[in-house]
DNA sequence: ATTGATTCCGAAAGCGCTTTCGGCATAGCG
DNA sequence: CGCTATGCCGAAAGCGCTTTCGGAATCAAT
C-alpha cells in the first residue's frame, strides 16, 4: 500500500532510491554523460523505462535555464475565413520540433494594442526559447520587440526591412511580375488589380510586383486599374464589380489572393461574363479550393508544403547560434494554369453588360 | 549601470531586494494573498510592472505542482487536404485559455503506434493539466489511456462509448437522417452514399444516420448504394463515378464530407450531368469552399464557430473538478441549401452516360 | 610499494517560485 | 496594565531536476 495505484509519480528520487544510486547519477546516466559506467547506465535506463519515468519538464527547464519550447504566433483570424495554412504550418513545426522533443505553444496576440505586451511577457518570462511569426506587417512592431528582447525568431514572410532577421518567404514581386508577363503575352493590355490592405507586407509586395510588371512590359499606369479590398470573397467580388462596371473595364483581373479571385469569379458570373474567355482572372496562393471553383482558377501557387518544417529547422538553427542573416530563404511561386485565364479578345473590350 | 541593459532578468529575488522585502512577501503580494498590507501590495505591484517583472512559468509550475497548460492533439493531416477547422479551433481555445493565462500546446501523435506512448508521457510528465482531442476513432485507445492516467480531457466528437467523458459533438445521425428526409421529400428514391473510413467514428455515425433515414422513410437497403472513399476530392470523385456508371445510378448522392462532395460534383460534370437537376449532391461540413463550387454545394453546416471556446471552457471546468458526464454537449447541424440539390427527375433515371 | 592518472559516483548547491509556519508588532479587550 | 486577537511579514523548506566539484576507488606506470 505504499504507492496508491497510479497516483504517485515516479521521480528521479524514487528511481534513484530503487536503484540504490543518487539522483545525480541517475540524471547523468539518462542524459548521456560519459562519466557513468556503461553497465550502470544500462541498469538505469532499463529501470527508467520499466517504471515509465518521464522527467518533469518544468523542473528540467528550471534547472537548465532553457525553455525547450517555441511559440507560434497565429495571425488573427480576420475575416471569418480561417486560414487553412495554419494547420499545415503547425504540422510541419511539430515535426521539426519533435526531433528535440521540444514543445510547441500557439499564442495569439489579442488586440493590436496588446501585441507589445504579449511579446515582452513572452521574452521576459522565458516561456519559450524562440518564436515563429506569421504574416508580418509592412512595418512590424513585433519584430523590433523580438529583436530588442534578443529572443530568437523566424518570420514566415518579410516586413519591409528584412535584412537583419531570419525569414522564409516567397518572392511576391517576381510572382506578380510573372503574372503580368503571362497576361501581356496573352494579349492583355488593360489590367485590373485587386489588392489587399497594404499594411500587410505581402500585399504591398504584390502590388509592387504588378507595378513593376506593368513597367517592364512597356505599359503605363493608365493601363492599370487598382482596387483594394479586404481578403474575402465578398471583398474580391465588390472590387471586381467596380472595375467591370467602369467605362473601360480591364480584360484581365489580377488578385492578391485566391479568396478574392474566387469572389471576382462570382462577379463575372453575375454579369454573364465568362472567366478565361471574356475576362481573365488570376489569383495567388494555390489554394485547394481553386481546383473546384467555377471555372477552376488559374493561380500562382506558393510552395508551403514544407514551410512549417523549414521554419522550424531555421528557428532551431538560430537558437543554436546561427547568424540570422544566413537564414533567409526565398522561394518562387509557380503558375498553375487552370481555366480562368485566356487570350484577350479585344473585340469585346466593352462587354455586353448582362445587367446594370 | 547596475543592470547591464536588457540582459539581466528581473526575478522575484531582485524585485524583493529592490523593495527591501522578502521574496515570499513579494510573491504573496502579487498573488493576492490577504495577509499582505494593502499599502505594500500596491508598492509591490507598482514596482513589478515598472520593472516589467514576469514570473518564470517553469518555476511557478514546479512550485505549484500544476501545469497551467493544456494540449491540443491535432488530427494527423491525412490526405494533404489540411483541415481548415484546426485554425478556428485553436483560435477559440486560445481565447478560452487566455482567461487564466494558461498556455496551449499543440502536439501530434507521430505514428499510430506511438499514440499510447505519447499520451502516457504526457500524463506522467505533468506537462499539461488537460487535453483536447479531435476527431476520435470509433474505439479510441487514446481515450482509455487518458482515463487511466486521470488526465482531464474533452473530446471534439465522440467515440463509440461516450458515456463517461466530456465531449462536444454535433448530432451526426440526426444530420444525415435529415438529409435523407430532405431528399426523399424531393422525390428521390434511389440514394447513393459516399462515406468515409468507418474507424473514424463520425463516419460511422453518419453512415448510421443514412441507414436510419432510409428506414424511417420506408425505403429498403436495396434503395441505397454505398461507397466508402478516402476524405479527399479524388476519393469522392471516384466513389461517385462508380455509382453513376452503375446499372441503376442513384438520383441523389449524399456525401460524408464536403470535400468528397466537391469531388462528386466533378464526377457529374465530367459526365455532362447537372448537379441539382439531373443528380442531387449534398455534402456535410458547411465549408466555405462550397459556396464557390460548381455549382454551389448544398450542405449540412456544422456549428463550429465557437467550438474552440466551448471545448476550452469545458476543459477548464473539468480541471476545476466538474463531472465529465455533466459536460456533454450535442449540437445540430443545419441544412444550407445552395444549388446542388433539387427534385428528382425520374424521367432520366438512366442518364446518357457521357463517357465509358 | 609509491606515485599519478583514470574511472566512476556522491555531495551539494542552485534554478525561481510557492506556501506553511512562526513571530514580532500593534490593536483590542477586560 | 496584562492578556489574547489580529495584522503583517520573514524564515525556511521544498517542487524535481541539472551540473560542478571533489573524492574514493581502481588501474597503470615507475
Amino acid at each position: 500500500m505504499g504507492k496508491t495505484s497510479a497516483v504517485s509519480r515516479v521521480t528521479l528520487k524514487t528511481l534513484a532510491a530503487d536503484l540504490g544510486l543518487t539522483e545525480a547519477t541517475v540524471s547523468r546516466a539518462l542524459n548521456g554523460y560519459d562519466d557513468i559506467a556503461e553497465q550502470t547506465r544500462l541498469r538505469v535506463q532499463k529501470a527508467a523505462s520499466a517504471q515509465g519515468y518521464t522527467p518533469n519538464p518544468s523542473a528540467r527547464r528550471l534547472a537548465r535555464g532553457t525553455a525547450e519550447a517555441v511559440a507560434y504566433l497565429m495571425p488573427a483570424n480576420q475575416f471569418g475565413v480561417s486560414d487553412s495554412f495554419v494547420g499545415q504550418l503547425l504540422q510541419g513545426l511539430t515535426e521539426s520540433l519533435s526531433k528535440r522533443k521540444w514543445d510547441l505553444l500557439v499564442m495569439q496576440t489579442p488586440a493590436a494594442e496588446d501585441e507589445a505586451d504579449t511579446i515582452q511577457k513572452l521574452a521576459r518570462s522565458g516561456t519559450v526559447s524562440g518564436v515563429v511569426l506569421s504574416r508580418p506587417y509592412k512595418v512590424d512592431k513585433r519584430i523590433k520587440l523580438l529583436q530588442e528582447a534578443r529572443l530568437p525568431f523566424v518570420v514566415h514572410g518579410r516586413s519591409s526591412d528584412s535584412a537583419d532577421y531570419a525569414w522564409y518567404d516567397v518572392d511576391n514581386i517576381k510572382a506578380f511580375v510573372d503574372i503580368v508577363d503571362h497576361l501581356v503575352s496573352l494579349g492583355h493590355r488593360r489590367l485590373g488589380y485587386i489588392g489587399a490592405p497594404s499594411y500587410l507586407n505581402f500585399a504591398h509586395q504584390r502590388m509592387q510586383g504588378v507595378r513593376k510588371g506593368i513597367q517592364c512590359n512597356g505599359l503605363s499606369d493608365a493601363d492599370l486599374m487598382v482596387e483594394i479590398s479586404e481578403m474575402s470573397d465578398l471583398g474580391g467580388e465588390q472590387a471586381a464589380s467596380v472595375m467591370l462596371d467602369s467605362e473601360t473595364p480591364p480584360t484581365a483581373l489580377i488578385c492578391a489572393t485566391d479568396i478574392q479571385a474566387i469572389g471576382a469569379l462570382a462577379a463575372l458570373r453575375s454579369r454573364g461574363l465568362r472567366a478565361g474567355v471574356d475576362v481573365s482572372v488570376i489569383g495567388y496562393d494555390g489554394l485547394f479550393i481553386g481546383k473546384h471553383s467555377n471555372p477552376p482558377l488559374t493561380t500562382m501557387a506558393q510552395p508551403l508544403a514544407h514551410s512549417g518544417r523549414i521554419l522550424g529547422d531555421m528557428l532551431l538553427a538560430l537558437i543554436d547560434g546561427a547568424e540570422p542573416r544566413s537564414l533567409q530563404e526565398l522561394r518562387n511561386a509557380e503558375l498553375v494554369r487552370r481555366m480562368s485565364d485566356g487570350p484577350a479578345c479585344l473585340s469585346q473590350n466593352k462587354p455586353l453588360n448582362g445587367r446594370k
